[in-house]
DNA sequence: GATCCTGTAACTATTATAGTTACAGGTATG
DNA sequence: CATACCTGTAACTATAATAGTTACAGGATC
């Protein structure tokens, strides 16, 4: 399976709040914007206070992003919310045969080259920030120039 | 979910191939190595079959690697067994409002951050051959002079 | 012809994701 | 302070991918 949509929502989501930042966004109306539940918006916010990238109250609807966009890379999103990730990207079989030379140490071999591939991936988000993101957007929509009121709330 | 053992495995499963290769492996001793089933080996050697990586014969144990393992990359194999991840390895939420500036624009403009950061990683993978992969696993190996001799079949 | 092996279908178990309902408790404003 | 709104979170469901397993048709070999 691929990397999780919760990346991709939770980038969508903090572009959201830097672009309408003086407005106060309910999970509801972000949901509507993504185009899914409000519960899946709650819990990745959720996610993004925990690892500190914005600030939430309970009851109320005034999530801060805690610093400047620029510095927010994709990498600090990435991490905030592909937990599993974290760690390793790719699996390896654990329970290869020792009595094999290639069971007893395919693992750690196999691990040297995979850990450097996925730092590959994520020097690549690293080298992104969300103020890039947001430049991206506004650039691409050159066609609408309000950013928030159109939006179909149904 | 991370990227699946199927790579971990297909890297195994050749490289039992090339330091065997002069011995016919049944499926059922490489998953012996491998610890697993060897429905599952075979099913794995089906997608390098198919991938132009080996060739195999129906009813026969004798698969042979098709080129030099110095001309057969990382990147070769995972493409040969991560067969959903060949398009897209991040997932993007693909409904997303189109009557909002971000709902409108996110999808295009996380496609090109995330393939640049896929293409990293796959750079990586690219730049490491089987014949590397075989000389770590070898050099790791310094204590066993035997390859498969002692391989525990239980 | 007997035996061994591959290729593959079909089924199960496990796990991650994502959507949904429900609700306890915080917040705010009249 | 009462009402209304919102967050945070538990619990459940549906869906899909992975990996293991049984079963078997059919090729290969002696």
């Amino acid at each position: 399976m691929a990397i999780s949509s919760r990346f991709s929502v939770a980038v969508h989501i903090l572009s959201l709040l830097e672009i309408s930042k003086t407005e106060r966004l309910t999970s509801e109306f972000i949901a509507s914007s993504v185009n899914t539940n409000s519960v899946v918006v709650r819990r990745i916010m959720g996610m993004l206070n925990k690892a500190g990238i914005i600030n939430t109250s309970p009851g109320v609807a005034r999530a801060m992003i805690s610093r400047p966009i620029a510095q927010i890379s994709l990498l600090d999103v990435y991490l905030a919310v592909e937990i599993d990730h974290q760690d390793h990207l790719f699996s390896i079989h654990d329970k290869a045969n020792p009595n094999c030379l290639v069971g007893k140490n395919i693992q750690h071999t196999l691990e040297q080259r995979f850990t450097q591939a996925q730092r590959a991936m994520e020097n690549e988000l690293a080298s992104v920030t969300l103020e890039q993101i947001v430049t991206d957007l506004l650039v691409q929509d050159s066609s609408i120039p309000s950013t928030m009121t159109t939006i179909n709330k149904g």
